[in-house]
DNA sequence: CTAGATGTTAAGGT
DNA sequence: CACCTTAACATCTA
């Protein structure tokens, strides 16, 4: 589930749990996520340090310690974090803990290991490297309708490129497009200006409900199309049936009576 | 058994 | 060059 909602909670999670103690040992359980570094080098550079404090831009969570490097961690399709007992672990999908002085450890859980944690030095630069667009929270109007007017193909895709927009994916995706009225597969150059303002007024508020809510699906309003993402569920609206397409190279849902926008498909 | 699943990236085609 | 689609990664579930 990690969005960027999903994200922003976790990081919310770290800061109230793991900051400013002492890390005593970093513990690897699958070297298949570690991206860049080795488990010693992860180790060595993080044993004795601690976890000050967070910053995430889209999908990327950056945990700063009190002198470089940094650790920077991203959670995939299937990540998660958790403050787990140090005497008691168990957890099948932990891959990386993190143990602190205090008893506690915290745990950097991916069932499917695509997720990465590794070691930057600066975090700027880290961004800079991925070329990571703005956060896709925190973003004006001004700078949205800028990146909206110069793309060249559908809107649903280059709302999830992460080089465009950093933190909306595959769902929100859909929820944004369903709340703003727009089709999908609209061409970004056919978007008139209230429509590009009504797709930034909803992916604010879509993210935002979603962070209050914990990030949690089945707590979204009803009107929401979420909880109705599927195919032939019934749009939350009109009632119509939610169809399925593909674009970007994954299926995403919409209500074809509601979103209407586009020339031809 | 197969297809598909919240992400990213490389590859090939238009 | 900019965009599109597909495949791959690893693992689980419908």
């Amino acid at each position: 589930m990690p969005e960027l909602p999903d994200v922003e909670v976790f990081r919310r999670y770290l800061e109230s749990t793991s900051l400013h103690r002492r890390i005593t040992r970093v513990e690897v359980r699958s070297t298949k996520v570690l991206e860049g570094v080795s488990n010693k080098t992860l180790a060595r550079n993080l044993v004795g340090k601690r976890f000050e404090r967070t910053y995430r831009r889209g999908k990327y969570l950056f945990v700063e310690t009190d002198h470089p490097p940094h650790l920077l961690l991203h959670f995939g399709m299937s990540g998660a974090l958790s403050l787990v007992d140090t005497g008691h672990r168990d957890g099948k999908y932990d891959r990386v803990v993190f143990s602190f002085d205090d008893g506690a450890a915290l745990a950097y859980e991916n069932r499917r290991q695509l997720g990465r944690v590794g070691l930057v030095d600066d975090v700027d630069k880290a961004i800079e490297e991925r070329q990571l667009g703005p956060d896709a929270w925190d973003i004006s109007y001004e700078e949205f309708a800028r990146i909206i007017s110069s793309g060249a193909g559908m809107i649903k895709p280059l709302l999830m490129d992460q080089t465009k927009l950093a933190g909306v994916g595959n769902i929100y995706s859909d929820e944004i497009l369903f709340q703003a009225k727009v089709h999908p597969k609209a061409q970004c150059k056919q978007l008139d200006r209230k429509s590009i303002k009504s797709l930034h007024r909803s992916m604010q508020r879509v993210l935002g409900t979603a962070i209050k809510r914990h990030a949690d699906p089945g707590k979204l309003p009803r009107s929401y199309l979420l909880p109705h993402r599927g195919p032939d569920e019934s749009c939350p609206r009109c009632s119509g049936s939610v169809k399925k397409i593909s674009a970007g190279g994954r299926s995403g849902y919409y209500c074809p009576h509601c979103q209407k926008t586009p020339g031809k498909t």
